[in-house]
DNA sequence: ATGACCGATGTAATCGTTTCCATGCGCAGC
DNA sequence: GCTGCGCATGGAAACGATTACATCGGTCAT
């Protein structure tokens, strides 16, 4: 591979004049400059990103560390990131810690071993040794949809606990009262958050939130089906269900066909994270959305901002409710 | 960020020893290595990858660009190819085609840019400069899934073949005589193979495949339904659909509910590449299957010989049918 | 006693860039 | 005809690692 010496030595120049070409420093002459870029052409020469940015220290790459790659929430959210990445000149590399503090840190290491410019990171739940320590060194870091607390980063995401009240509101509606809930990791802070909203919207209803009804999950999908087989191992199961995130309601409605049971007519069932399977399942499942794309795109526009020097603050979107069949019938779903 | 000197400062010793017991070359007494190994801690210093890769020649990474990651099956595949390689030691950076050759290239140029040591690569349809310098260029390459005809490169994926010549018999047991089929994009391998088959199949059941039963799909969600309302505004639509791919198998029931049309009454849907959801979808798809871990783990198996200057082939594994609801009722499906 | 050898370590070149500083040249001002 | 200045360019030092080669005691066989 020609590096840029050969490039210098093909049009007769030094090397400093290829690189001033290359980075449009001015100061070149027109015709130096033609010489030079029909030299890079006819050698098809491409720069060493690795020695450049060993020189430059700034690798012009950002890394985005995500919970779960199969969850379509968070490959929506890698795409949305990688698009918006590539618009303002910057690469992504993608670490996925499914779900675990490890792998995580495996991937929060690696990242910053390649010396990526800055960090975007849906933290798995748990104390993240590498996270805290690449804070303090002043990575630029920016958290989005989840966060963890303690940690002056900033965070982009979508407050759902209107959305969850909407929801519990549509449920109550329907007739049902004994609402049940499948959370994700203990120390998960959008689980919190939705389990909170959840009980809190209960109480407006008066309605309990008994502890039985608290399924402990863990954004997987396995995870909603145990947590669905306890439910209905309960002398009295709930009456509706609802899923902090997508795959856990798909763990769900494969217990519930194991159990022989139907939606809405059995038990309801509600997720949070609407993807487009949803409309299509037996029946649509009523879901919240949040705005995936735009969360993408603010998480590296903050990002950016940070690495080139500027400030950066939290960003806080809305998820809205969308009702579906899966909950029962009304007005608004029926057609 | 501490540097190899200041670890060498630290311990009393020089930059070569440090690098030796980094790399744990022998010759360096077990004192000293000690002394080196506290300083490391110490200042918890990590080496430069950019450094030692541009010394070295080799970044121990992995290049993996896929045509689209909102598939469920790539981002499957993505997931073990990530796992695999990860377990060889190697990481693995990727890289969204979207479908489009352009952002396939792009996606190419900065990996090679990056120099990572092999590419694994699901080409989009069309011809790409890019892969092709690459493979002149003599970089370690493997294909998975698709390929491009015509370079020399191995391959891994699945023969999908006896599983579409299955399908077409279950839908012809099934009573279906007006079979059509949603195409990948025209140069796709992978597509032409699979309405190859289709075609073959109906011969064989003395049924003909006219053009207005194949409709030119590219392997997303939006040309299902084109597809879908073009073949319902025949004089006569087909009986039966079969998807090349899950989005557009997608996009068929999206247009079908706009429809007001019921599957399998008013017609039968299949599709190739079987994804969770497809279980719980109304009625449940009748899908063709790959077996996509192993495609990644032998498709890393394979890039990571080529690498290591191993010689690597290529390698077919084989799909199967799922027979679901979607295409009636028979003794297999009724439960 | 001498030299060959070996084990542990250090010195310095190298990878491919960027960039600071020096250099040479032409030209305007005096 | 100098001086000084700006413009285009080149030389060489970094960046942070690896590694070929040199060095330096010490041991052992002769």
């Amino acid at each position: 591979m020609a590096g840029i010496k050969d490039v210098a030595a093909r049009a007769g120049v030094s090397v400093a004049t290829v690189s001033r070409v290359l980075n449009d420093h001015s100061g070149v002459r027109e015709e130096t400059r033609a010489r030079v870029l029909t030299a890079v052409s006819e050698l098809s020469y491409r720069p060493n990103t690795l020695a450049r940015s060993l020189r430059t220290d700034q690798t012009r790459t950002l890394g985005l560390v995500i919970s779960d790659v199969l969850n379509p929430f968070f490959t929506e959210l890698a795409r949305a990131v990688e698009d918006a990445a590539r618009e303002s000149g910057y690469s992504v590399i993608i670490g996925n810690a499914d779900e675990q503090l490890t792998l995580q840190d495996h991937h929060v290491r690696t990242l910053l071993d390649r010396r990526i410019d800055g960090l975007l990171v849906s933290p798995a739940s748990g104390d993240s040794v590498a996270l805290r320590e690449a804070a303090l060194l002043g990575i630029p870091m920016v958290f989005v949809d989840r966060w963890i607390e303690g940690l002056d980063v900033p965070l982009v995401r979508a407050d759902g606990r209107p959305a969850v009240r909407d929801l519990v509101a549509h449920l109550y509606a329907l007739g049902h009262r004994r609402l049940a809930i499948i959370t994700g990791p203990v120390a998960s802070t959008t689980s919190n958050e939705r389990v909170r909203a959840f009980r809190s919207a209960l109480q407006e209803h008066g309605l309990p939130l008994p502890d039985a009804y608290i399924g402990q999950g863990d954004f997987q999908t396995a995870s909603g089906r145990r947590a669905t087989e306890r439910f209905f191992a309960l002398p009295e199961p709930p009456d509706a269900i609802f899923a902090t995130d997508n795959l856990m309601a798909l763990g769900v409605m494969e217990q519930l066909r194991r159990l022989g049971l139907r939606v809405p007519s059995d038990v309801s069932l509600a997720a949070f994270d609407d993807i487009p399977w949803f409309l299509h399942t037996d029946p649509p499942i009523t879901a919240i959305a949040q705005p995936t794309q735009e969360l993408g795109h603010r998480a590296v526009a903050a990002l950016t901002d940070l690495v080139e020097g500027r400030s950066a603050g939290s960003v806080t979107l809305s998820a809205h409710l969308i009702a579906r069949r899966s909950c029962g019938e009304d007005e608004r779903t029926r057609r």
